[in-house]
DNA sequence: CTCGAATACTACCAGTCGTAGTAGCGGCCC
DNA sequence: GGGCCGCTACTACGACTGGTAGTATTCGAG
């Protein structure tokens, strides 16, 4: 799958529904792929001060939550995203909209396009051309199912 | 501005940003237009009890927030929404997506497009058609710029 | 067996939201 | 004019969430 929209915001975006340290930590596991504790502790410590216990407890409560995964590694654990960054932010613009608007449908695409197009009007031609494009594509992996 | 999207979900979906009550109230002030406290207090007591202060707390901080705006009406205050209900899930949407992935554009919506068609696939047509509707439509609205 | 690293448990504080009581203010009716 | 009524402002409190961190416990290595 196609993780091609990188735009590293920093947290800003994740803090709409993760608090400030939980961000921040998802972001830096996002970056490594799989760390310990110890780990990202290291990697804020560098930044400001803070307890290896209130990263652990946040780390925990985010793999509660369902964010990381995590493995017994003997002594420690491994925490992994469960998601990536991408799949992790479509999910929760999926799920605004959703609760929104009821639904990821015509109308409400229809809606999105009309809006974002007052003010990103440029984008209107490309947008068509990647759907035109995706369209085609689907239609030759979809034999005729 | 074409107010087309009318779904409404009940407050289910307002619950992203807003607590119950808030949500609740929303949806009735949006119905309406303009209310009192009264009216909103009388429109929930229908279907559960609830203080009239605790509805004017909450109306309180509603505008406080800036999601009503009220003036003075003598003895009462008259509140109203500040958008429609409309704007305000686009804009919600709009500044989700734009912290997650930095604004939105033709990246994002590339994105976009192809996940949701993973699941919406069908979709994808009518989007196009959608899309190409509003291309010819501001081509023709829009005489050379 | 003992030490040390890592985790689990627990706690506390601040902020938000639902809930509501009480006080105060301004008109209206008598 | 005075008192009552309706409305607002202020205040409060409990539940929950998130940031922060201390203490207890556990488990493997030496």
């Amino acid at each position: 799958m196609g993780g091609a929209v990188n735009l590293n915001t920093g947290q800003e975006g994740l803090r709409q529904v993760l608090g400030e340290l939980e961000a921040e930590i998802m972001e830096c596991m996002w970056e490594r792929g799989t760390a310990s504790v110890r780990d990202i502790h290291e990697c804020l410590a560098e930044r400001r001060e803070i307890a290896y216990t209130t990263v652990m407890t946040v780390m925990g409560r985010l793999a509660e939550k369902g964010l990381l995964s995590r493995s017994q590694q003997g002594r420690a654990y491994l925490y992994s995203p469960a998601e990536t960054r991408d799949s992790f932010c479509t999910g929760v613009v999926r799920s605004v909209v959703e609760g929104l608007f009821g639904g990821v449908n015509r109308p409400v695409l229809a809606h999105f396009v009309e809006h974002l197009s007052e003010e990103e009007g440029a984008d209107l031609d490309l947008l068509a051309a990647i759907i035109d494009e995706k369209r085609r594509e689907r239609r030759s992996s979809l034999p005729s199912a």
